[in-house]
DNA sequence: TTGCGCCTCCGTAGAACTACTCAATTGCAC
DNA sequence: GTGCAATTGAGTAGTTCTACGGAGGCGCAA
C-alpha cells in the first residue's frame, strides 16, 4: 500500500492537454464554460450535451479525459447519468457541477465514486485548479464545500432506501394511505418510516419533511 | 395620451448601442452572458453585480439602457431589486433572468413594472432579441414562456398577501397554532386562509401546499 | 348605497398524523 | 452464531388537519 498506484497512467507529461466533455442543460452555463476556459492551453473542450442522454451517445466519441456533469438536467440527472455510464462500462473521471452547496449531492457523488464536486459560484481559477485535480482523480470539492467532505458519512441523515422512497412520496402529498397501496406494505409501516425519518432529519410534520426531502435532492 | 411620449430620449440614432448592465450572483453565468453579447456591436456591458445590493450601488455610475436582473440572488433578490429601485427613483429598465419558468414569478414581473422575463436557457439569439425588445419598453418573455403571458392574470391561483403570508408559514412547517401567535389571529382564522390556499391551489396536504409555496417562489 | 372581495372568527365531525411503545423477519458482517 | 441494521407490522393516546357549515367588519368601486 505505498504511494505507487496514484500515476496509474505511466507517461505524463506535465503539460498534457485535458480533453474535457461538458453535460448542462442551460447553453448559457455552457457558453460560460466555453469562454473561462479557452484561454487556458491546458484544457480542451471536445464535446457538449444538454442531458444525460445526449452525454452518454456523445462521449465515447469524444474520448474525453473529464465529464464536467450537471446535476440537475432534465430527462436524466447527472447522477442517474453516472449510473448508466457505469452499467455501460464507461469508466471516465466525472467532476460534477452544480448550483447547490447539498451535503446530500456531495454525498452521493462521493459515493458513485466520481471525482469531485464543484459548486457553479467558482471563480475562473478554481475552476481549472478543480478540473485539473480531478482529472488526477481522487475526490475534490471546491473550497466552499470543504467542510462537507469531513462529516459526509456520519453527520448526515442517511435516510435508507425505503426511508427516501416514503419521503420523496410524502414530499409530494400522498397520504399515508396511497404511499401504503404503491409500495405494498402496511399503512402502520408507513408511519413507522415516517416517524424514522423525522428523527433522523429533525423534521416535524408533513409540510417540514417536505422540505427536508427537496433539501436532500429528492424531488 | 398620443404616442409622442414613447420617445421620451429624442435624438435615438437606428445603431445606437445598448449600455447593459449584469446582475447575477454566478460569476460563470455572468461570464457566459459576457460571452455571448461581447461579439454584438449594438450591446455593451458597462457594469456587473453579484447581488442586489451591489446592483443598486453600482447602477447609477454605471448608467446602463438596461439591466439584466437574476431573481434567485442571496442578501436581496431581483424583486426586492427592483423594489428598492423604484424608492430610490431610479428607473432604469429590468429585464429579469431565471432559471425558473415559474408563471408566478412572471406575474411578479409584470406587475413589477419591469420589462421582461427571460429564462436562462434561451439561445444566443434569442437573449439579443429579447434585450432589444425590453429596452424598448413593454414586457416581453422568451418564447417558451408565451403562454405565461396570456392567463397571468386570471389562471394563477393569485393568493391574497394574507394567504401568502399563511402559506409561507405552512411550507417551512410551521402549525397552525404557531402561525396564529405569529399573526396575532386565531387559530381558526389560520384554518380558513389554509382552506382558501387549498382551494385555489388545488394542492390537498400540508406537504403539497409545501410544494406549490416553493413552486410559487415563496421560499 | 350596494355589492364584492378580503380578513377575521366560530362549531362539529371525521380523517390524518404524531409520539411513544414493542416485536418478528431478513440479511449482512464479525 | 451473535450482533446489528433494515424492513415490516402493531397498540394506544393524543394532537393536528380537513371538510363541511355559518357570520360580522372593512374598504373600495360601480
Amino acid at each position: 500500500m505505498t504511494m505507487k498506484n496514484q500515476l496509474e497512467e505511466p507517461p505524463m507529461q506535465p503539460e498534457k492537454t485535458i480533453r474535457l466533455f461538458i453535460a448542462d442543460d442551460h447553453e448559457l452555463v455552457r457558453d460560460g464554460i466555453r469562454a473561462r476556459l479557452e484561454d487556458d492551453p491546458s484544457i480542451e473542450i471536445v464535446g457538449e450535451a444538454a442531458n444525460g442522454k445526449q452525454a452518454i451517445e456523445r462521449i465515447n466519441a469524444a474520448n474525453p479525459d473529464l465529464v464536467l456533469l450537471d446535476i440537475n438536467m432534465p430527462e436524466m440527472n447527472g447522477f442517474e447519468t453516472v449510473e448508466q455510464f457505469r452499467k455501460l462500462g464507461m469508466e471516465q473521471k466525472v467532476l460534477f457541477l452544480s448550483l447547490y452547496d447539498n451535503k446530500e449531492y456531495v454525498r452521493r457523488a462521493k459515493v458513485l465514486g466520481t471525482n469531485g464536486y464543484m459548486l457553479k459560484d467558482v471563480s475562473q481559477a478554481e475552476m481549472i485548479a478543480t478540473i485539473s485535480k480531478a482529472v488526477q482523480g481522487g475526490f475534490h470539492v471546491t473550497s466552499s464545500l470543504d467542510d462537507c467532505l469531513d462529516n459526509t458519512t456520519s453527520d448526515l441523515p442517511m435516510l435508507t432506501e425505503r426511508e427516501q422512497e416514503v419521503l420523496a412520496a410524502i414530499a409530494i402529498g400522498k397520504l399515508n394511505k396511497q404511499i401504503a397501496g404503491e409500495l405494498n406494505i402496511s399503512v402502520r409501516t408507513v408511519e413507522s418510516h415516517r416517524s424514522a425519518i423525522r428523527q433522523k432529519t429533525g423534521g416535524g410534520n408533513a409540510a417540514s419533511l417536505a422540505k427536508v426531502a427537496s433539501d436532500l435532492g429528492l424531488l
